[in-house]
Order: structure tokens, then C-alpha cells, then sequence
DNA sequence: TCATTTAAGTTTATAAAACAAACAAGTTTA
DNA sequence: TAAACTTGTTTGTTTTATAAACTTAAATGA
């Protein structure tokens, strides 16, 4: 009846990154900042959980002479954000009562 | 760009209680324990939060000679319910790139 | 009859998660 | 060179989720 969801996409934040990278190549730490309005510290966990799982990769590297670290969506992130979204079909569609 | 997500609709079980309640007049608390799958505890203190928040209404009456508690979206809880899948549509059609 | 079991929830104790403040390691600038 | 800035990470605290234990009352049965 109820497809079970992500428990790693129920956060709002770690949704968010994963919504930005669905839609780029890659994105970096600071642009995902801004989008997300995280704090840092937060935006750091949340990167950190999504990367252990595997639904990101992680590089850092160098902008200029300042590290700077950029995500990008695994083929399995992408897998099971799709997924994601086709359960929380399953409870606006029992809800809604369009039985679609 | 993202619409905030109804914090109290992030929980699996909050969700599923809305989205069964969408469906009915009113679910008594067995009937809600069938359908989640949850321990009464879980169940108890969800239901109680949904409450609080204005979003159900629950009544205690008896079912012969047993106690039953059922419940009730309020107008609140629909509306709340029908724009938190707005909200995530945002999440969705950012990702997805249809821009629909 | 009176001890057990069952029903229907609620309370509480613990584990996990979210979050921001403080910290770290290096860079730029005055 | 010292103060301020960049880019993150770690840590400590507050919330949240959850199941175990508890409560109250009704049914069952020896």
C-alpha cells in the first residue's frame, strides 16, 4: 500500500542537495550553501551521510589556493532519488483518492 | 526555489496516518495500527503530535465495551497535507529538469 | 471468585538525528 | 606579522523517533 521512503531523503537538506545535483554536473560546498541555506556545519554532515551511503561522490581539489570540495550525484543517488519520489506517489495517491 | 517542507509531515508514519485519513471520514486507532505498521507507542505519540498541531481531531468513545479512539482530518490537516506534495513538487521539478 | 490473559492506549527511557557553535588549517590583506 | 577571511570539520546540545514498560479496564477460565 505505502511504498517506503528514504530515510535518507526525508531531510530536507540532504533532499535539496540531492534535487541541485540531479540537475548538474556537479555542484561545489558553497554553492550548495546558498541554494540550501544550511548552516556549514550542517551542510557538512549532511554531505558527509549522503557520501556514506552513496549517493554522491565527494572531490576536493583547489579553486585558486582555497580548497574546495565538490559533489556530484552517483548513478545510485540518482536510482534512489527517482525511487524516492515514486513512493511518496503511493501516499498522495491513496490520500487524494485518484487511485492513479 | 524550494518550498519549505511541513516538518511534521517528514515522518513516515505522521505521513501515512494524513494520507490514510485523506481517504476516510475517520480511522480508529486499530485501524491505523493495521495500516502503518507501527507499535501502538509509536503510533500514540504521533497521533498526539498531529493533534497538537491542529492537524486531526481525535475522539475517545467505546466500541462496545472497549475504548476506541478515532480520528479525523481537520481542514487545517488537509490543506497542510495537500501543500506539503505542492512543496515537494519543487524538489522534484527543480531535479528532474522538466520544469513543469 | 479471583487469578490470567487480552484490549487499548499512554508514559518513559534510550538511541538516533539535526543543528549550530566552536574549532582547525590555511590564505589574504593591512 | 597580526588580524580577518575562506573552507570546511568536529563537538556538544537539543529534538525526534521508537519500543519497552506501564496503566486501566474487560473478558476468560479454573
Amino acid at each position: 500500500m505505502f511504498k517506503p521512503l528514504d530515510a535518507l531523503l526525508q531531510n530536507q537538506i540532504r533532499l535539496q542537495i540531492m534535487s541541485l545535483l540531479m540537475g548538474v554536473e556537479t555542484a561545489d560546498f558553497n554553492f550548495l550553501l546558498e541554494e540550501t541555506q544550511a548552516s556549514r556545519g550542517n551542510l557538512s554532515v549532511q554531505i558527509t551521510k549522503l557520501k556514506e551511503e552513496g549517493y554522491i561522490k565527494v572531490e576536493k581539489g583547489y579553486k585558486g589556493n582555497y580548497p574546495s570540495t565538490h559533489c556530484a550525484l552517483t548513478r545510485k543517488g540518482r536510482t534512489a532519488f527517482i525511487a524516492h519520489f515514486e513512493a511518496l506517489k503511493s501516499y498522495w495517491e491513496d490520500g487524494s483518492g485518484t487511485g492513479a
